[in-house]
DNA sequence: CTGAAAGCGCTTACAG
DNA sequence: CTGAAAGCGCTTACAG
């Protein structure tokens, strides 16, 4: 008996010493069950108010944190929600992340974010996260439309929200999971028409990359609004480039130089449209005296520099999805959702010449 | 005997349909235990080749993913670390998460990140987080430095690496935990060195706010530079106010109005700096001619924005981080470190007109 | 109100 | 080479 004290006792103390207790721990030192310990420390069922005290003296005297593995293996929750972007320094994804957060937070998740840099593997690999259940649901903002990262989320029975910063090539094809689609072909579509009211009639056009599909929307777009407005784009003014700054600074470059040059640029994002402005600036060129510009996105930096760009609801976008999410988490059978959001455009300076 | 097999098939076909199966469904799919398709999965132990196939067949066909919560229980391994970000939208960070992930995955970790938001709660909500054994390792860049964070991190048996962007308070205390210092005092202390050099005597200094550590060191070395070159700076040149651009723009419009308004300003960080660039510019002011700006974190848009700034070493932060919990991992009892970085000035337009 | 017990899904000695 | 069994740390009916 007094052996078994001495037992208890020195138990006790590595536990303490090592700073990993566990609820048997606990419930040796306060002399209760295990159930009860659980009991006591959340909150459900009947525990005698003396006993609950003693539980929560014995967790605090050991320094008790409950181990979450425990608690998912049993319950099936992990009370995480993870976000997926394909990359940090995209401010575009701010809102989204502060959207998400703030909605999750609410009902008591806390949200984890996965940087993909938008490579399929990745991506998957953020999938894979969910198979496993380190977290109950994703919202991923993705850049391929592989039929392996398809396969991927049809196999995964836990809530997926899929954005493709574009209209998703996957929403209303009867598909078990949500999507949120961007219209950012009508976002470049409405830009060429603002720049035609301001009576241009050369309009170059920086494309970005010719692999993606959020860029090849955005040049559909671009087509479609030039012809609407009758005009004509040779097609040395289309630059296909990086959708970065240095992509933009190069095709800039490029435009800007000609002996026929356009009197505007349509930039399908403001990174590259940040390019080309440095692009024109380093050229001794005005903008938009000497070169009208439009971008989208509406980084910060755009309005610091005075670009007409393109909101585009981002914390909207990451608190809808968020309730989506947890809406799935509570009723897995609803039908599934597809939402649309379209880009809000931002006149600013850059645009406003009339010529 | 009949009624067994039926069930099987029930179970299976009922497993295959939620797309959860555990592990003893595969076993049971194969008709072997689950230890052997244990083995086989991962690898382990000796499995007679046609078994494994037997194993993975059986795992495909239904799906299987392992749960990690399992394995977390047995292993009291996650395969994850955080990394605790005060903000999503500095792009002073985005260096260290790359750094960080780089890292990690060479060795098999996935990295999570958290955001905090710069506040005691959500940087106490990290900690917990790692307590509950959600993560093995945590990289924390925080702000506060009350003694109840400092009590959790005493509490936490697992790796983790503090930040506080400048000279961490609790280096060297001889804490079982690591830090990473950088010398922000120093930075700006360098700072007005380079600004004295050019010829300037009245310096202006956008501080940042008052209550927090990291802006308190850069005070500091500003005003120790400023007394080592022997230069007096009245009151009213120096600025208190918000980290953002919004303050540096606020501050700015104040120090380019005086009468007798500084030759350079001194900003406590880039983003002030950018602010107070705007500022002089909306005032028709030119940078340098009419006055000299520098800034701290070199973010990308001084450099478009041509301002003097000071190189973080991000990258580097990064990756001893994830380099010193990773060791921690495998060293539990190794000498606690506390490494040091000197931002590194980057020279430009902004502050190289002599005077 | 409390305790004993089952069980979540894994891994890991151990016996054969 | 394989299987049976223990056990990681929880929660949750259930019996008392």
């Amino acid at each position: 008996m007094a052996e078994t004290r001495e037992n208890v006792k020195k138990e006790n103390r590595k536990a303490r010493r090592q700073g990993k207790s566990s609820i048997s721990d606990v419930a040796r030192l306060a002399g209760v069950s295990v159930g009860t310990v659980s009991n006591a420390l959340n909150s459900v069922g009947y525990v005698k108010d003396s006993t609950r005290k003693l539980v929560l003296d014995a967790a605090k005297e050991l320094g008790y944190v409950p181990n979450r593995a425990g608690r998912i293996l049993k319950t099936a929750k992990t009370g995480l929600i993870m976000l997926a972007l394909p990359d940090t320094s995209n401010e575009i994804y701010f809102g989204m992340i502060e959207g998400v957060q703030e909605t999750v937070k609410k009902q008591g998740y806390s949200m984890l974010l996965y940087y993909t840099n938008g490579k399929l593997n990745e991506e998957l690999q953020a999938v894979r996260l969910l198979q496993e259940r380190v977290v109950d649901g994703l919202f991923m903002v993705h850049f391929s439309y592989d039929q392996e990262l398809l396969d991927a989320v049809l196999q995964t029975p836990a809530p997926i929200v899929l954005c493709g910063m574009c209209n998703h090539l996957w929403a209303n094809q009867g598909y078990p999971f949500d999507t949120i689609s961007i219209d950012v072909q009508q976002g470049i579509h409405d830009a060429v028409k603002h720049l035609a009211s301001m009576g241009h009639s050369r309009i170059g056009y920086l494309a970005g990359p010719k692999g993606l599909e959020v860029y090849r929307q955005r040049y559909e777009g671009f087509q479609t609004a030039m012809e609407e407005c009758g005009l004509i784009c040779p097609e040395t003014y289309v630059q296909w480039n990086d959708y970065n700054e240095r992509g933009g600074y190069n095709s800039g470059r490029i435009l800007f130089q000609m002996q026929d040059r356009p009197t505007a640029i349509c930039a399908s994002n403001d990174q590259q449209a940040i390019g080309c402005w440095e692009a024109v600036h380093d050229l001794n060129g005005k903008i938009p005296e000497d070169i009208a510009l439009t971008g989208l996105d509406n980084l910060k930096i755009s309005k610091i520099l005075d670009i007409t760009s393109f909101g585009m609801h981002e914390d909207e976008m990451g608190e809808e999805a968020a309730r989506m999410i947890l809406a799935r988490l509570k009723y897995p059978a609803e039908e599934p959702q597809n939402l649309y959001f379209r880009p809000r455009l931002m006149v600013r300076k850059s645009s406003l010449e009339k010529i």
